[in-house]
RNA sequence: GGACAGGUGGCCGAGUGGUUAAUGGCAGCAGACUGUAAAUCUGCCCGCGAGAGCGUACGCUGGUUCGAAUCCAGCCCUGUCCA
């Protein structure tokens, strides 16, 4: 166990963000006697980050915690040639215009969780367009280009891993580490940028970043990583089975975003408490370590705690209102998804289907062929059920925790 | 440009003329047990249809056949090796 002097590292490593760092010691120091300006790459692809990047976003609120400079670099630039890393073919590139409107949405989370402005410690946003596009192809070759040699690019594991599974690892993909590494450069001279951070599966690009900016511009910086974050049970976080976790309200509901959190397994309270909430770690430690059926309510303060970051006070009020109302005492709270029922009535089937319990109806047959629809708590096995219209509101739920309400039109 | 190997459902991966909407695994959904947790067991898991059934689906386009994911031709894509 290193023990650090300064308050980065300290607040870091206790709260389970480390993983790997260049130069800890070296580090350590800069952070103990200036303030260092640090930076994370995300994503322009959709109009929301979700959960995955969470711990990345926390990170960088706690640099700016512990009285540094975040610097949220989006990769406007890196977008608009198309991520090829997934393998799907059609792929579409996004126009400017998108990923304009995809940071500048994207934006609004950040401003929950950074504060933005001109001081020496408020946070930034830049956008990697500014310079890559600038980027002609031979000046990119004669300066950056000998700094890398294919024999080591081939030995970091995105390449490695592609090569040995035999899978395609298109030239332009091969380039997208070069131009990671550059922006890493060009951040320490635009904005005196002297860390990077990110995940694990980062390394390789932030070692190239550092190693660029040292040769090009004989500077030190700093490169720190985040141990990939899975769920207890191994998943990656932030997939669940009706899609990505998103952060942005527009995105998700506040109830299915508080839900999320108040469904994880046990194991993983403790770790998501340090990395998700700003409680302190005594509290953290006293929610912890209660048992059996008392975890749950740590599960419902890691759910406020997240909400209350990343949405609103509002909005985890009101989602743990809705959640005690429904699960609680089995009615149905202000949160939950609302569908109209005519006044003729409808199928159960229709109403499943309506309100996004089943994705077809050949799913709604088999939710209630295996017993899981119900009706104000009762179970319906008949596939042909019809709801008859009822003057006040329904409680319509598939398994256990999906719930809805259905409300007469008149 | 040439030789060889491949392209199967969300993913991995069987299947090489009919009983194949396609074995198996993972992921997912539901039920039981619980604590809105995990583990375990059971059922489900392309769409439409009350149902018999119909429609789509094994890279794309044609062809052979009573019948094709399976055979043939052309094309596209990927990998390995050669030029």
């Amino acid at each position: 166990m290193t023990t650090y002097t300064s308050t980065l590292l300290r607040l870091l490593d206790e709260r389970g963000y480390i993983h790997q760092a260049t130069d800890a010691a070296g580090l350590d120091a800069l952070a103990a006697k200036q303030v260092v300006p640090g930076y994370i790459g995300f994503d322009a692809t959709a109009p929301s980050l979700h959960v995955g990047s969470l711990v990345q976003i926390m990170m960088l609120r706690r640099l700016q915690q512990a009285g540094h400079k975040p610097i949220v670099l989006m990769g406007g630039g890196t977008t608009k040639v198309g991520d090829p890393s997934g393998k799907d073919e059609g792929r579409k590139m996004l126009s400017g215009d998108d990923i304009k409107a995809n940071i500048a949405s994207i934006r609004t989370v950040f401003e929950k969780l950074l504060t933005f402005g001109d001081g020496p410690s408020d946070a930034i946003m830049v956008d990697n367009d500014e310079w890559l596009s600038q980027l002609g192809y031979v000046d990119l070759l004669r300066d950056v280009g000998p700094h890398f040699t294919i024999n080591r690019m081939l030995t970091f594991d995105s390449v490695k891993l592609r090569l040995e599974r035999e899978q395609p690892l298109t030239f332009l993909e091969f380039n997208y580490m070069i131009l990671q590494a550059y922006d890493f450069r060009e951040l320490a001279l635009r904005h005196e940028c002297r860390l990077q951070m990110g995940g694990s599966d980062q390394w390789g690009n932030i070692v190239n970043g550092i190693e660029l900016t040292r040769r090009m511009e004989g500077r030190e910086v700093f490169g720190l990583t985040t141990p990939l974050l899975t769920t207890a049970d191994g998943a990656k976080m932030g997939k669940t089975a009706a899609g990505a976790v998103w952060l942005n309200e527009d995105a998700l509901p506040a109830y299915d975003f508080w839900q999320y959190w108040r469904n994880c397994d046990d194991r993983d309270v403790g770790r998501f408490l340090r990395l998700f909430t700003d409680l302190p770690l005594g509290e953290i430690v006293r929610l912890e370590a209660l048992d059996g059926n008392e975890i749950n309510a740590a599960k419902i303060v890691l759910a406020n705690e997240v909400t209350r970051l990343c949405r609103s006070d509002e909005a985890a009020r009101t989602a743990e209102e809705t959640a005690a109302a429904t699960f609680g005492a089995g009615g149905v709270g202000s949160d939950l998804p609302v569908f109209a029922l005519p006044s003729e009535g409808m199928s159960l089937i229709d109403a499943l289907v309506g309100i996004g319990f089943a994705a077809s109806r050949g799913e709604a047959k088999r939710l209630i062929a295996g017993g899981g629809a119900k009706i104000d708590g009762r179970s319906i096995a008949d596939e042909a059920h019809h709801i008859a219209a009822t003057a006040g509101e329904l409680r319509i739920s598939a398994g256990k925790k999906k719930h809805g309400v259905l409300r007469p039109t008149n």
